[in-house]
DNA sequence: AAGATGCCTTACCGTTGATAAGGAGTCAAA
DNA sequence: TTTGACTCCTTATCAACGGTAAGGCATCTT
């Protein structure tokens, strides 16, 4: 038994019982193991909730752009991945939300940039626009993921019909507020104002 | 004492020790009285985080545009006034995020939709600009928070300098990737995109 | 005077993250 | 071959947590 076997069951736990129910306990005893025994492996729960952060976001690198993509396609396939990867794990915004993001990243975000720089942004921009697209994913996600699970006990409050009328009129026409189309809608809002923010610039070659 | 003064006493005590040291106990003691005594006012813990959340965002009502106001100067106050009210408060972001919105909630937002709407957005337009300015500013200031928080203990990992050349560049010339620097460019990045939406789509009145 | 209700206390429960101390197995040096 | 160190786990235990049960004591109502 190692970090990493510890990590995988720990991961496996959280999908099956929630972030909140991943207790040492539990978790060693997965392992066939009593509970202290973790704590020769890790310092202690953050730790391990930092590595299990670490771990889902290292299945984040897409790479650089293919041959001629546009990087206005690689922020979008990055961006659908990023959040495709915090749904397929149960809590993943919440457990990437509250974690250090480790050197190892730091790496990986430092080719990412090199690879809109390639396409006429400056390190700045770059950095903005990335960092940007982040938070909307995170905050996107965190509120997609919590109401899923607070939808599981309904409140019920349906007499707001003639409260919120224009609210309902959006829903009816759009969706609900969060689910696929309005992750692809606010992604759209981004690389538009990315877009417009390259050519507002001086330098601009927005087609490679 | 009722739910107020509990309330109250709960941001007080956020605000001095940090969300995770807010426990039943120390908020009893601080109202000088016995733990369980909370529990005749809410039914449980998170129906106290719950009212708190609340009570933050109710201070988030600034009424409709301003005579003549554009509706991207009246979102860009909007959407500041909101990162204020989430710093304001120790660990607001996280505090926010974990919870459920409300009814009354509910009733603001319409009237905000509703504001849009007259200005030529359409529902679902409406509805997809706040609500991805919400995400954009709670993952923002989850990310600003928690940062902010963490690095009272640096870990001092400054080896990075030759593997991380571009992220380098663009912290020198751009600051952080938080701060209200990069507050400011993510938030233009959206105001421009849902602009090109509006223009994009077949109704355009941008200037009102 | 008698009950009902509102608000709090004391006592207690199971569970949690975490520490201390120690015991087996392995492996290397004397 | 014995000794000691190192790894990795166990047992025992801790203080603190959220939460419940039962009861006490005012105050208000009838």
């Amino acid at each position: 038994m190692n970090r990493s076997t510890i990590i995988s069951a720990a991961l496996e736990l959280v999908e099956e019982v929630g972030l909140d129910e991943l207790t040492t306990r539990r978790l060693a005893a997965r392992l066939q193991v009593k509970s202290p025994a973790l704590y020769w492996h890790f310092r202690n729960k953050q730790e391990l909730l930092d590595e299990m952060a670490r771990f889902i976001q290292a299945r984040q690198d897409l790479g650089p752009p293919r041959e001629g993509e546009h990087w206005r396609d690689w922020l979008t396939r990055r961006a659908r991945e990023r959040r495709d990867i915090l749904l397929s794990h149960r809590d993943g915004a919440r457990l990437i939300a509250g974690s250090s993001p480790g050197p190892d990243i730091a790496a990986t975000f430092d080719r990412e940039l090199h690879a809109l720089v390639l396409q006429g942004f400056t390190p700045v921009q770059a950095m903005r626009a990335i960092t940007t697209l982040g938070s909307y994913i995170t905050g996107f996600v965190l509120e997609e993921q919590a109401r899923h699970q607070r939808d599981e006990l309904p409140p019920g409050d349906l007499d707001q019909a003639r409260e919120t009328p224009t609210l309902l009129a959006a829903i009816r026409d759009g969706g609900p507020p969060d689910g696929p189309a309005a992750f692809e809608d606010g992604l759209a809002f981004l690389l538009g104002g990315i877009e417009a923010g390259l050519l507002g610039s001086g330098d601009t070659s927005s087609a490679r």
